[in-house]
DNA sequence: CGTTTCAATATGTATATACATAATCGCCGT
DNA sequence: ACGGCGATTATGTATATACATATTGAAACG
């Protein structure tokens, strides 16, 4: 009966890839509660007319997913979901400074305006090409360096920021207010300060640091990608969770 | 001429999971650096003696683990760090470990059953001294120490803690289940690893490490305070979230 | 000299097929 | 009824094969 041609989300091209998307759809927004069995391959099979190496696949991937459980002589099951999501607040630099005591202080290091390349688009996660703005910062607790600041920013997105000079302002402090951002994500790890890094921050080739990337979207669209490093010593990210519900 | 019948870690019985787990721990290793571009699968089947589509199912699985990316006509690359390490939630190192793709181990080191001291107590933020369990653990990917874990847990709050011998099982998923947590901290530092830790990890003493500390309550009472120590090559911790939490 | 075209190459996807493995069902004999 | 045992079934893994697609490098061309 249901046959496939209808199928509105084709996410990737590929046959085992919308198998895997329409079940997980189907999944995730409740149609098929924990428990039901999803067809056998070989009902996928003859639903979506191909081998049981492609339905195969796609399920194989769920499973990993831990979105169904595969058991078997009986079928595949989905699974109960069990995922315990948390909120991480991370301060803006200048009320960490603050926060110590010190006397904050942020100096631009060098600014450029260009045309992306394939790494920014990577890590802004952008397709097409356009031009971004590049900028490097230090941050500064008293006399010493507290953090180094690599930003780039989208500038298809915001276009206003091309004109800006961030000579004493950090970008971060000024894009808030002007781009309200819908999704934002952290990486964090840590890494060996390379001379580069080390010359910025005064301390030695090697020393451990503290690397946090974020990148930020606004309504789907990326707006800015920036790393923080910190040197060992001068930094603890600290991240306060309550328990959300099963 | 590198035949495989030497090969020691038989992780998973499947010929695709075992080629899976040797390129991911020459990688984790560091045997193959950032960049470094592994065999074509086309070697790898004459090394392996087996059909393309078996490489190609293992390759593609590190791909979407994020261990190595793939370019037509180029080859496989291994990718700078990011252990696709799942969503930074209630730090399930199995299920990171798993998402990678590889066998989980945990083993026990060592177990201390004892009255708090001063430096108990401020971690755990304790005011009155009480039995505590110290617990030191290591968590393995395939062959490969992934984390170190120390943890102490306050035996007033979870006193059948002190009759467990977590010997295959860390205390983390223990407890849960066990402790409803109501609230929990998370420190994030980087640290040079010490020759205890270095040891531990099978890693170089003063290389970088991510160390990850958090502290649980249940209904205000502190419940653990669990350090975990990863290499910096293995490891980057992501965190995603939206503004308004609706 | 720069550009276009084309063939070579590695990966991406899909096929039909085969046998292994685990779990279940139902038959059977005591 | 009961327990054991084999047949059935769905998944797990692997094979050889085929063609699609992206990208590179070099040859051909204006």
């Amino acid at each position: 009966m249901s046959t496939v041609e209808t199928a509105d989300a084709d996410s990737g091209g590929s046959l085992h890839q919308r198998i895997l998307s329409d079940i997980s759809e189907k999944i995730l927004s409740g149609a098929w509660a924990p428990g039901h069995r999803i067809p056998f391959e070989h009902e996928l099979t003859t639903e979506y007319n191909c081998s049981r190496m492609t339905v195969n696949k796609a399920l194989s991937q769920l499973a990993k997913a831990g979105l169904i459980e595969r058991r078997r002589r009986s079928g595949s099951f989905v699974r109960r979901p069990q995922s315990q999501a948390a909120v991480l607040e991370l301060h803006d630099i200048r009320i960490e400074v603050e926060a110590l005591g010190l006397p904050y202080r942020y100096e631009r290091l060098e600014q450029l305006k260009r045309r992306s390349n394939a790494e920014d688009r990577a890590l802004l996660g952008l397709s097409a090409a356009g031009s971004v703005l590049w900028i490097e910062g230090l941050h500064f607790a008293g006399q010493r360096p507290f953090a180094l600041e690599q930003r780039l920013i989208n500038l298809s997105a915001v276009p206003e920021a091309g004109d800006e000079e961030f000579l004493e302002i950090a970008a971060g402090p000024w894009l808030i207010g002007r781009v309200p951002w819908s999704e934002a994500e952290h990486r964090i790890r840590a890494m060996a300060a390379d001379k580069a890094i080390a010359d910025a921050l005064d301390i030695d080739p090697g020393a451990p640091c503290l690397v946090v990337e974020r990148r930020t979207w606004s309504a789907e669209h990326p707006v800015t990608h920036v790393r923080f490093i910190y040197p060992a010593e001068s930094h603890t990210l600290v991240a306060r969770f309550t328990p959300s519900h099963g």
